[in-house]
DNA sequence: ACTGTTCCTCAAATGGCTCTCAACGCAACC
DNA sequence: GGTTGCGTTGAGAGCCATTTGAGGAACAGT
């Protein structure tokens, strides 16, 4: 059963997103702000953290690098109001797993936890399919129909994280926030290079590719 | 399914609104007036309110208000008796976010819910599908009947823009401030230039048509 | 501590993708 | 038919991304 941790200091709505999550399968677990979420997490397993960002004492953001910073990588699903984003590609930067903007369509939620719990299973799991490219997070290592392609940790993290979500977007932000910390002074060309190295690595590989998004980030999308 | 509460104290109206709102496939929630729609509010969660101005007790505005204050932002059909400006602009102050004028064309009605429910749902699907073309904004990548359409980054804004409403017109100056920016120093040809490769890249496209309004603007239009 | 290895980061040169502009042709309105 | 606004095209500028090699931090073994 999933632990979702619902941060949200409007009491209404808090209780209504547990009482849906929770006639689905999910296990909700209410929160009133950041702090109080940390203080769930401390002594509670959390699948996947569900949080709106304007909150009392500790908002999402705040919440967000807190996890960062500590390790933890549980995606985290951002409860946005309409006009904190003014710009299309706002939604791009938030630098978190995902996000959705108020009002929020309870099904939508629903979907968007779903494909989130998606993507927590494959942490969870540590092992990631791909057609015939396997990787296995406890090895830190990547093997093409049983061959294996000694990875470093940073290049394995990345293509992890990229290919734990086929398709879609990460932003060098969001790359870099999760995989380097929130704070990190850290070049952003590194990212380039361990992308370039990554793409070496995997030249003729069958199932996938990393595709850059100029401006925006990068994806892997499976080649068919 | 969509929830629509419909907040109206002249009795037949109430029944008629969720008569014909239920024959559409929405979920029509009754209330006789503010303190009632606040009532509903408490246990069941909303898509969308219809709200008539004029109301004993606690009227279209107030319930606006409070709604607003309390961190709502559900989209609000507002209904005036009459076309007086200083109903509007007080409808606009206090956060409707559109308005109907008395009597209620029902079809008109439909129409407006729909636009809102659509517009709602489109702010968190992220994701635009008209007739076999399909926009994913999360993958910054349009299909159409499964084959990618490449685009470039304003491209693909642009199009979703215009696409997000289908039939409205977009002024040059809007376009050009979300996409490029308000402060853009861009020449605005530019604009026309994307069209051009937008109209191009859908030359045979069978679901939607890029239309130029002389003076005004773009808008797309769905060919059927 | 010294040395070597491993892994990551930085810097600089190169490359090439996007976007923009300019110029001309065309269509629509008066 | 003139004028104004729009369409189309090609080429260039600028910037973003890629690549490579060198340097440096962290770590382990001696």
């Amino acid at each position: 059963m999933f632990n979702v941790l619902v941060v949200e200091d409007d009491k209404e709505l808090r209780e209504l997103y547990c009482t849906v999550l929770s006639e689905n399968g999910y296990n909700s677990l209410p929160a009133s702000d950041g702090e109080a979420a940390l203080e769930v997490l401390d002594h509670q397993y959390v699948d996947i953290i569900i949080c709106d960002i304007m909150m009392p004492h500790m908002d999402g953001f705040a919440l967000t690098r807190a996890l960062r910073e500590a390790g933890f990588t549980l995606p985290i699903l951002m409860i946005t109001a309409k006009d904190s984003m003014n710009d299309k590609q706002e939604g791009f930067r938030v630098g978190t797993d995902d996000y959705m903007v108020k009002p929020i369509d309870i099904r939508e939620m629903l979907w968007r936890v779903a494909a989130l719990s998606r993507r927590a299973k494959i942490i969870n799991d540590r092992r990631l399919v791909l057609g015939s490219t396997v990787l296995d997070y406890d090895c830190m290592s990547a093997t093409v129909s049983g061959i294996d392609v000694p990875l470093y940790q940073k290049e394995f993290f990345l293509l992890y994280k990229l290919a734990s979500s086929i398709g879609r977007i990460f932003t060098r932000r969001q790359i870099m926030d999760e995989i380097w910390g929130m704070d990190s002074e850290a070049d952003p060309h590194t990212l380039e290079v361990h992308v370039s190295r990554l793409r070496e690595r995997f030249r003729d590989n069958p199932d996938f590719e990393i595709v850059t998004v100029r401006g925006l980030g990068y994806k892997v999308v499976g080649k068919s």
